[in-house]
This record gives C-alpha cells, sequence and structure tokens, in this order.
DNA sequence: GACTAGACTTGGAAGAATCTTT
DNA sequence: AAAGATTCTTCCAAGTCTAGTC
C-alpha cells in the first residue's frame, strides 16, 4: 500500500548502458574525422527479433500524410518574418533587449495603460461591479526569484470518493455459468471491470485484461475465494474466459438510465447537495485572496486506463487513504481535519510548492497533486510567463536557427547531432522526448527516436512515422534540409538497427542546456509554443476583415487548426463521422437533382435552349444516376406524406383542446393528394423524360436564379462537408488552451469585432482573464 | 555526467451540458 | 420530447524539466 520506494515519478528509467560500440560515423562521400570522445549509448534492450510480418502492420489504417508542399512554403514565408523581426527588435532596444519586463514595451502598452487607470477611478466610485476587487497581478508582475509561491495559505484538504456500496444481492459476477459470491472488497474490484464493458478499447485490450485479471484473483484469494451463490461450494477462479460481468454491467447501466431518467428538480436538487457538500474544497486562501482549487477530489479507486500499450494498463488503481496523503498548507492556517480515525501523512508548509495536497499512485508510483484551477492567479502568471519566455525566443531565434545550419556540418558528432535535433524541434514541433521506463508504453520524441522511426528517400526526404506522447501516431513525409538528410543517414549507420537511438549523443537536458546558452530558460518545449504562437499570430495577420461574424470565426478556427496540425494534436474519428457524411452528401445530391430538374424545364420552356447552352449543361450530373433518382424521389414523397401526417395529427390535437371535432379521414385523404399527384408526376417524368416546368409564371430567367441560388447552397455545403471531413481527426483544443498566446485571440477579437464568447468557452476566458484585459488591438505577440 | 525525486504542463477521452434536428 | 450532434468540462495519464545526490 505504502508507496515510498523512491521512483521517477513511478517510472524507473531505463538504465544507460553503454556499449562499446567502433561504429565509425564517417560520410561516404566526405571524409570527416568525427572524435568519438563518449562511449556510444544505446537501448538497453537487445533489438527484439520481432518477425517482420507482425512489425509490419501499419499503426493506423492509412497514414494521413500532411499536405507537405503549401504548409512548408508558408513556414518558410514565417520564418523569414521571424528572422526580420528578430533584427529588428535588436536594432530597436540595442540595450533594453536583455530584460523584457511586461511593462517594457512601453510604446504599446501605454495607452491601454491609462485606459485603465481611467476605468480603475471609475470603479472605485460605483463599487458594485464585481464580487471583491480583482487583482490585476498582470499590471504589476515583479520579477522575483519565483521560488516563494505564497506568503499564506489556507485550504480545506481534498474530498475522498464515497466507500464502496456492495452490489444488491441479486447481481452478482459469474463465473463458468454460476453466479459467484465475492467478498466487497473482491467483489469492488469485478465492479471496476463490469462498470466498463462499453469501453472496448480497454475491454479489448488484451494486456488490460490479463493485467486486470491478475490483481482480481490476488484479490479474491487475499479475501478468503470465492464461493458458488447457490450451493456455498469454493469455486476456483481461474480463467479470465469463463468470466462474465454481463449482469453488474446491466446493473450499472440500469442505475446509469435511472439517473438520466430522474426528474430535472430532482436532478437539480441532488447537484445543489453535492454542491453544498463540496464547496469548502472548492477554494482556498491564497496570499489573502480567494482562490479556485482545481481538483480537490481524490481519485478513486478503479483499472488504471494506461494509453497505448502501456504495459501496467488494467491493473487496479487502490483506493487513497488520508494516511498516503500530504497536505501542504500555511504555519498559521487550521491543518483540515482527516477523516474520523484517520490521519495524514504528513502536513508541509512547502512555500515553494503550488500544491495544496500530495500522494502517490500504487501503479506506478507517480505523483498526483491537488492544485489551483486554471483561473488562478499563480496558474494565469505562470502561464503568462510561458509566453513572454515564448516571446522572448522571438530575439533569439535568427541566431538559432543560423547556428543550427551551420552546425549541421559540425566535426564533432555531437555538435552535429544537436544541430540535427534543433533543427527537428524548431521545424516539426517535435517534443523533446526524455527516455522512458521498461514499465512504460514505448513512445518518443525528438531525442528519443529509433532507427525504425526514420526512413529516408533521397534526395532529401524524410518519413517520421512514430508514436508520441499518448501513443499518438506522428506520420509525416518531410522535406528536409540536404544536410539533415546526410545527417540522418549517418546517425543510421551500421551497426545500428531497429531499437536504437538516432540521436545517440544527445540527452534531453544535454540539449536543454545547450539551448539555454541562447536564452535564459529556453528549452524545447519553448519552441513549440513559439512556433505554435508564431504561426498563428503570422496566420491571423494576413486575414482581411470581411463577412459576418460566423465566416469571421471559421477564420479564426481554421488558423486554429494549422497550428494544431502543426502541433500534431488528433482526435479520435468520431464515431457517427462516417453517417454525417453520408447525409450531408445526400442532401448535396438531393440540390444537385434539384437543379437538374430546373434545367429540364428550360428545356420546355426554350427549345433552342438546348443548342445555346449545350447538350452537357442538360445531362445528369455524374454522381446521380436513375437507381439513385428513383430512390430520392421515392425518399421525397415519403417525406412530404410524413409531414403532411404530422400536421394534420397536430392540427386535430388543436381542435381537440379547442373542444373541436376531429378532422375526418377524408380530410387527411384530401391533404394527401398532393403527395400522390407528387408521386404521379415523377412518374410521368421518369416516363417521358421531361420535366413540366413549374411555378407561377415559369420562365428561363426565373429558372437560371433558382439554379443559381442552389448552386451557392450547394457550395456551401459542400464546404460545411469538406471542412469536416478535414477536421475529422485534428484536435483543436489543446493548441488553444497550451499554446497560441491567448492575446492574439483577444487582438483578433477586438479588430474583427468578434466576440469573444466566440472563440473562448467560460472557463477559457477565466483562465485567460488575464489576456483579456490587458491588450488593445494593435497588441503583438 | 548520470540518475532520479519531485513538481508542474500538456494531452486525449469520457461524461455532462447544450444546441439542433426530427 | 426524444434523439443526435456539438461543445464544454472534468478526469487523469503522460509528458517536460529542474534540482539535488552521487
Amino acid at each position: 500500500m505504502d508507496v515510498d520506494s523512491p521512483q521517477a515519478n513511478g517510472m524507473k528509467r531505463k538504465g544507460r548502458k553503454s556499449n562499446e560500440n567502433k561504429a565509425s560515423y564517417r560520410e561516404d562521400s566526405e571524409s570527416e574525422d568525427m572524435p568519438l570522445s563518449k562511449r556510444r549509448r544505446t537501448s538497453s534492450k537487445p533489438v527484439k527479433p520481432e518477425s517482420d510480418s507482425e512489425s509490419d502492420v501499419p499503426l493506423a489504417k492509412k497514414p494521413s500524410a500532411k499536405d507537405v508542399n503549401s504548409l512548408s512554403k508558408q513556414k518558410e514565408k514565417f520564418e523569414k518574418r521571424a528572422e526580420k523581426e528578430a533584427k529588428a527588435i535588436r536594432k530597436d532596444a540595442p540595450k533594453k533587449v536583455k530584460q523584457e519586463t511586461p511593462k517594457g514595451n512601453t510604446k504599446k502598452q501605454t495607452p491601454s495603460a491609462s485606459a485603465k487607470a481611467k476605468k480603475a477611478v471609475v470603479k472605485d466610485e460605483e463599487v458594485d461591479e464585481d464580487e471583491d476587487e480583482e487583482y490585476r497581478w498582470w499590471e504589476n508582475v515583479q520579477q522575483g526569484d519565483g521560488t516563494k509561491k505564497w506568503a499564506t495559505l489556507e485550504h480545506n484538504g481534498v474530498v475522498f470518493p464515497p466507500d464502496y456500496e456492495p452490489l444488491p444481492k441479486d447481481v452478482k459476477f459469474y463465473y463458468d455459468g454460476n453466479p459467484i459470491d465475492l467478498h466487497p472488497e473482491a467483489e469492488e474490484v469485478a465492479t471496476f471491470y463490469g462498470s466498463m464493458l462499453h469501453s472496448t478499447v480497454n475491454v479489448e485490450n488484451p494486456t488490460f485484461n490479463k493485467n486486470f485479471f491478475e490483481d482480481f484473483q490476488g484479490y479474491i484469494k487475499k479475501t478468503g475465494g470465492a464461493k458458488n451463490a447457490k450451493t456455498g461450494d469454493k469455486v476456483d477462479i481461474k480463467s479470465f474466459e469463463k468470466c462474465n460481468f454481463k449482469h453488474i454491467f446491466e446493473w450499472f447501466d440500469a442505475e446509469r438510465e435511472k439517473k438520466k431518467a430522474l426528474p430535472a428538480a430532482d436532478k437539480k436538487a441532488a447537484k445543489a447537495e453535492k454542491d453544498k457538500t463540496e464547496a469548502p474544497y472548492q477554494y482556498c486562501m491564497w496570499d489573502g485572496r480567494k482562490q479556485k482549487v482545481g481538483n480537490f477530489r481524490v481519485e478513486p479507486p478503479a483499472l488504471f486506463r494506461g494509453r497505448g500499450e502501456h504495459p501496467k494498463t488494467g491493473r487496479v488503481k487502490k483506493r487513497v487513504f488520508p494516511e498516503q496523503i500530504t497536505i501542504n498548507i500555511g504555519k498559521d492556517a487550521t491543518v483540515p481535519a482527516p477523516p474520523e480515525g484517520h490521519k495524514w501523512k504528513e502536513v508541509k508548509h512547502d512555500q515553494e510548492g503550488t500544491w495544496l495536497a500530495m500522494w502517490q499512485e500504487n501503479i506506478n508510483g507517480a505523483y498526483k497533486y491537488v492544485m489551483l484551477a486554471a483561473n488562478s492567479d499563480v496558474k494565469g502568471q505562470s502561464d503568462y510567463k510561458k509566453f513572454e519566455k515564448a516571446r522572448e525566443l522571438k530575439k533569439h531565434i535568427d541566431h538559432i536557427r543560423k547556428d543550427y545550419q551551420k552546425n549541421l556540418r559540425a566535426e564533432k558528432m555531437v555538435d552535429r547531432q544537436m544541430a540535427s535535433a534543433i533543427y527537428l524541434i524548431d521545424r516539426l514541433a517535435l517534443r523533446a522526448g526524455n527516455e522512458k521506463g521498461e514499465d512504460e508504453a514505448e513512445t518518443v520524441g525528438c531525442c528519443s527516436l529509433k532507427y525504425e522511426n526514420i526512413t529516408l528517400e533521397p534526395p532529401n526526404h524524410v518519413i517520421f512515422d512514430f508514436l508520441g506522447k499518448d501513443s499518438i501516431r506522428f506520420y509525416d513525409k518531410v522535406e528536409v534540409d540536404p544536410q539533415v538528410f546526410k545527417n540522418l543517414k549517418i546517425f543510421k549507420k551500421a551497426p545500428k538497427g531497429r531499437g536504437d537511438d538516432v540521436f545517440d549523443r544527445l540527452t534531453t537536458s544535454g540539449l536543454n542546456k545547450h539551448l539555454q546558452q541562447y536564452m535564459t530558460g529556453l528549452t524545447a518545449k519553448v519552441f513549440r509554443t513559439y512556433n505554435a504562437s508564431w504561426t498563428m499570430a503570422n496566420l491571423l495577420k494576413d486575414i482581411k476583415a470581411t463577412g459576418n461574424v460566423a465566416e469571421k470565426v471559421k477564420i479564426f478556427n481554421d488558423a486554429n487548426r494549422r497550428v494544431a496540425i502543426l502541433c500534431n494534436h488528433k482526435r479520435t474519428v468520431a464515431a457517427s463521422h462516417e453517417n454525417t457524411m453520408e447525409k450531408m452528401t445526400e442532401r448535396i445530391n438531393g440540390l444537385v437533382y434539384q437543379q437538374w430538374r430546373c434545367k429540364q424545364m428550360m428545356l420546355e420552356l426554350d427549345s433552342k435552349i438546348k443548342k445555346k447552352k449545350g447538350a452537357e449543361y442538360f445531362a445528369l450530373p455524374s454522381q446521380l444516376d436513375e437507381e439513385w433518382v428513383r430512390k430520392h424521389q421515392a425518399d421525397l414523397v415519403a417525406e412530404q406524406r410524413e409531414k403532411i401526417q404530422k400536421k394534420f395529427d397536430k392540427d386535430n390535437e388543436k381542435r381537440i383542446a379547442e373542444g373541436e371535432k376531429k378532422m375526418s379521414g377524408k380530410e387527411l385523404d384530401e391533404r394527401l393528394e398532393a403527395v400522390d399527384e407528387l408521386q404521379k408526376k415523377f412518374k410521368k417524368e421518369n416516363k417521358t423524360k421531361k420535366v413540366e416546368p413549374e411555378g407561377r409564371g415559369p420562365s428561363v430567367e426565373k429558372l437560371e436564379q433558382n439554379i443559381d441560388k442552389i448552386t451557392q447552397r450547394i457550395e456551401t455545403m459542400k464546404v460545411q462537408s469538406e471542412d469536416k471531413e478535414a477536421n475529422k481527426e485534428v484536435a483543436l483544443g489543446t493548441s488553444k488552451i497550451n499554446y497560441i498566446d491567448p492575446r492574439l485571440s483577444v487582438v483578433f477579437s477586438k479588430k474583427f469585432d468578434v466576440p469573444i464568447e466566440r472563440l473562448f468557452s467560460k472557463t477559457l476566458r477565466e483562465k485567460f482573464d488575464w489576456a483579456i484585459k490587458s491588450v488593445d488591438d494593435d497588441w503583438e505577440f
């Protein structure tokens, strides 16, 4: 239960065993002597003698390479701008460059500052504005040394999950067809699994099942075994295949339904009750200011849902007891009382930490922290600092780029690898890529890229294919600098093979140390922030103010999407996606059909028009065919019939409600005559291959207008549908929340008159309060 | 420099709430 | 009003990176 064994956030690091490998890294063409000052670091694991057939199974269905050309071309443009700007900054502020304090770019902030001052005065007079006066920390960011995070801190600790409530007597886990009695502790574990049968990604994962079953068996053994609920005989639970959790699942499902079906008032009351009991934990007092706590709930016991091929996925994540929890709180504050009969593991007064409580989870020994919510001052400040740091990189980026460009040809292997790695981090927004342990999913970042993750295609194309954070696949074919191509070829040279590091001389800390030389605090991840925000800034810069709000929001989202693609932020395609797409094409086809009918009507009105416009114009569009038309006609007929029926029913209801008599079936028949006529009309059209002109005073001109209108609608729908398809596996959220400087969005909102609500949800507006209140429409990243 | 404990940010998915369509 | 789609929020896993120890 105690997880005190020292582990790096639980993960045992892979030993850095060094193989003495006398690899020669001489390039084929050029003869460069690269001193091998250090021993080569290779994976401690032997190269897996995997059968090729297995390893060749594609990771995902279809590699969706990004549009290499347009994206990289634009990136080039933005890089040029970056270089220009870096030079301009240095020219502008030859001496001040060192520390750009928040008030640093005085020119731009002065107007807003004075405006705010005015506002502040007004506010003093009419106090009714907000609850309590807000603390505009961003107007006065002290550098400080950043170590002491608070002077006083009061909070009420954490909320524990409810105790386990045993299942009703008639709901059982089944084994080999028999209901089984389990000790509540083992039964609880059964419910972890039973309640998630709908989660196919887990329940169909053999590792998940194996791990779960092992732990489950352990619990059964530990708690006195399992018994046949009918006979009372001991049952040995030894085969996962014979386990049946269906009854448990159905019970949970029914409970979920029951909850959902509750009257709205009851739901509301239940929520109010919960809010009330949790209220004391929602907020804390941080340096005397009320601040929202983020995650005050202790994580409930469950099955660990490790992602990708996590070797421990499915293991039981145990219930956390007060005895495992460390509380961090002000010296003078009242320490929250642990639950009756329990005590805290420890109570600290660590002013250098921003966490309120902490414990270690039993699977990986990972630390779990209770911290403040994203909208709190501390989090806001560090967010602000993060973006300021990224902006600071603007001043150095040209140097850094020039440097790595030069060092791509460095004599020493380390330097070459360093330059190549930074190149990739900068150009492809790769993560640093820390070393990972044996008992984690095998994912990589830049420094940990493996031999097999890179495929070289002469003259200078590189295919990257690897699983990154969260086992999300990164697949991209990229055109790289010829020297980078050469280098990668060298880095991959024999005796390296599958499983070996491409950058065998690099570690993330070495890389970051190198980066610090250019700028204090510069690390690999700053490049991601910088490139994301810089890209967004440039995309927004090129926008012209046109269209309505919806169109402008779309433009914004398009830019957002470009950033998300840059960062490789993906989501799994929604189950309903294909269906939705089909519906959309059907709708489009319906419009195309309408258009075609209009054209046929024109033929009836003007006998010469066929010659004038050409036969092509009147042909049935290629995406439609006879069969489709028949079906569509039938659908239209059915649709109309349904509509009339519904209207009729509704009218009748109304009549009854008003005390009138119901309409007769005859009336319905009369109304439905229109449908019959439509049907007849279609029949005739199909037979004669002619379409009678419709509408009042039909004319070729009117029909043409109509066709144009429909064309418009088709176009919008097509755009919508293409948009949807392109967006199906791109997740916009992460870049919006973590990478794009929120001030960019605020400026966009102001400049183009798009309400900020359209760009930021309520929580995001709270999180980015500092950004919303601190910039004018001329602020630049 | 290697190693790792610790603390903090980033990330996708699940679940809840809300909007849209039927 | 139910169903379906979409958006927002919560959850917690999985990264990054610093600093301390040897």
